[in-house]
DNA sequence: CGCTTCTTGCTGCAGCGCAACATATAAATC
DNA sequence: GATTTATATGTTGCGCTGCAGCAAGAAGCG
């Protein structure tokens, strides 16, 4: 196989120039739809994420962009603020980086975000059944738990391969 | 109630001198029985941590400490990695911090962090039932996962109360 | 146009985390 | 005990992370 739309993780030879229109055609609607600008930076915010499947940290997305004028570290990460909060990206807390969402999932539904260890790819798993066990451990301690955090790291299916 | 021994969240009013004894006591029949050194400089560290059920950074520590020479970030961190290893505090990925655990766990088992958005503190909840969903939910993705990280921000038990 | 709101740029700063090297202390071996 | 070996701590230095506070520009609106 080489490319399904919906596998974890992308193959290495999947299209991804695809996989990045439509990332960024999903963000100008999700944008529209809330009222909200997908300026020029945020733009290339989101592309500099989109250009892998790999977490990157802030100031390596001020090296990408490349500019005549080089941004501010705090120009990218209200940039990142801003895609995180209208779901375009997630943070990789494990990793203090940021992935682009190519959404594999539903509006409100826990991701379980699966890193290799190997070649650095982010998958998101979906997370449904673990997300109930969660929460009945969680209110079993009396908490009233928010959004879970998970984050798995081990080998990718492409890197098992080899 | 007032201080039951498998209370995830400790009451606010709980023997937290005991508590803090207690961890030392374990603290060092695992150094001994592992063969590892729990010397002056890690018992300092760990004392910090457990002078709270609440994740502190590895800055605040170094204030904390407050000895007559200042001890340097690398030296701080050199004993966290150590704590970690031995298993014997836990590193807080969303906080960038650690906290000391109070071994409501056992060895290998999965632990689910709840962190509290109110008074700060951190909870250790067992986690085995959900660990099964995600091992099942990422080896679905062909995924070979390691070690979950799983934390969980809300409002624990005693601050619901208030 | 004038006003408001949003966005970006600029300066500055504090916490986080570790590499590389030097020194000191403890354990092990003879 | 003396010597080797391993482990632990100290010192210097630096890059990444993340944001506060203020100023300037751009977009939307009556």
């Amino acid at each position: 196989m080489t490319n399904t739309a919906h596998a974890i993780f992308p193959a290495p030879d999947h299209d991804h120039e695809r996989c990045a229109s439509t990332a960024i055609a999903h963000a100008e609607a999700q944008c529209a739809a809330r009222a909200q600008r997908l300026t020029p930076m945020r733009r290339q915010v989101l592309q500099a994420l989109l250009s892998s499947h790999k977490p990157v940290g802030a100031y390596e997305i001020i090296d990408r962009l490349a500019r005549r004028t080089r941004p501010a570290p705090i120009t990218i990460y209200r940039a990142l603020d801003f895609l995180c909060e209208n779901r375009l990206i997630h943070r990789i807390e494990s990793r203090n980086a940021y992935v682009a969402c190519v959404h594999n999932h539903d509006g409100d539904d826990l991701v379980v975000f699966l890193i290799c260890e190997s070649c650095g790819a982010v998958g998101e798993a979906p997370g449904a059944a673990a997300a109930e066990a969660l929460k009945a451990s969680s209110r079993a301690a009396g908490f009233s738990p928010k959004s879970p955090l998970i984050e798995i790291a081990g080998i990718c299916s492409h890197c098992r391969k080899r």
